[in-house]
DNA sequence: TTGGATATATGACGTTCATCATATATAAAG
DNA sequence: CTTTATATATGATGAACGTCATATATCCAA
């Protein structure tokens, strides 16, 4: 039946949200459309009245995340009391992190994913990519900006590919010092 | 109809082999087993003689891509005039490593997938990635042995990060400026 | 208050998927 | 040479997939 355009567009806000959340657990192929539509309490039918086909879904929740990646990003930067990179490389690389991807860093749930995937997804990734190098610039020491932009993408991706391994693997302690290394590393 | 003893392994060698190249060029989920056959060279019903089930094979064929990884990390190691470290990073960090993740690292080109799989196949991950971190803490430089285990571990999260960001993003200026940045940040 | 617009539900379509049954051809064993 | 074992091909199965057609209910405009 018919809803409020109020509603309808909630019920849109609900699926991008659950597909943000889900595609990060699952992985872009681990989830269909119809599981999709019921998690967000729909039924599948009504999902190509929102959206033209699950590729502009994919696009659509991926930029959200990447957007509320970025939000977190900053307000982990600026609530930092004292020098604000180990407390954005603590949070990164926190165990709650690891342990909930589907509220987390899209490159390190979805990265090489993300390389498979249509230009618009890399797009939105790739402007993503730049927005966090900048902010991990004005964070990170450095004599020369040039040296601080350099370190900003080798910290960054100290991150996510400690994230990556650190979920990868199949035992704790492992995982737990794969955590610790990248912090120390970003410390250091 | 039936081949010879020796043939029937040769087939089999076949499917593991495109089956390690196929997963890491499009995803565990990115091609089924109809097509790893043909790319074998076989047709589809011939499967479940020398498989038990499509995850069998993943666990396989990710055991093999990560067995020849290793040999490859140690080949470059020990033939590197000089200190190894560059000469592993530089191996890593090449475009052409990039441009072919069929026939690299599997962190780098199924990580957030490896999470996701049975424990069979994360066991294989986790013992390649105590090897690899073994091998690294030889030629990494620090004044313990924890010291050296950690930076190792480090060295590689970047490693396997800039390389995931690297073929994430849309534009090659930035990409290759990951890779570099990557590189730069091994040497330091 | 009425009439048309439309968001969602139900249900179906063709395709692709992993898996399995059977037929066939030939290697291996006798 | 005969017979048995078996590797592969052909084809079928049911489930899941993305997508679409239609019905229905109700919001919104007149």
């Amino acid at each position: 039946m018919k809803v409020s355009r109020e509603q309808a567009a909630r019920n849109r806000e609900r699926i991008v949200e659950a597909a943000a959340r889900l595609f990060r657990e699952r992985g872009y192929e681990g989830i269909g459309v119809a599981d999709l539509m019921k998690e967000a309490g729909l039924t599948h039918g009504g999902f190509y009245g929102h959206f033209s086909s699950k590729d502009d879904l994919i696009a659509e929740a991926s930029e959200r995340a990447l957007a509320e990646s970025l939000v977190l990003w900053n307000e982990v930067a600026d609530g930092a009391s004292g020098d604000p990179l180990p407390a954005v490389a603590a949070a990164y690389l926190a165990s709650e992190h690891r342990d909930n991807p589907g509220a987390g860093c899209v490159l390190a749930a979805l990265g090489p994913d993300v390389s498979r995937q249509r230009p618009a997804v890399r797009r939105v990734v790739t402007d993503y990519v730049r927005s966090t190098v900048d902010l991990l610039a004005k964070v990170v020491p450095g004599k020369s900006k040039a040296a601080r932009r350099q370190k900003s993408i080798s910290t960054y991706a100290t991150l996510v590919g400690a994230m990556v391994m650190a979920r990868a693997v199949n035992d704790r302690a492992l995982s737990q010092e794969i955590l610790d290394a990248g912090l120390a590393s970003v410390k250091a």
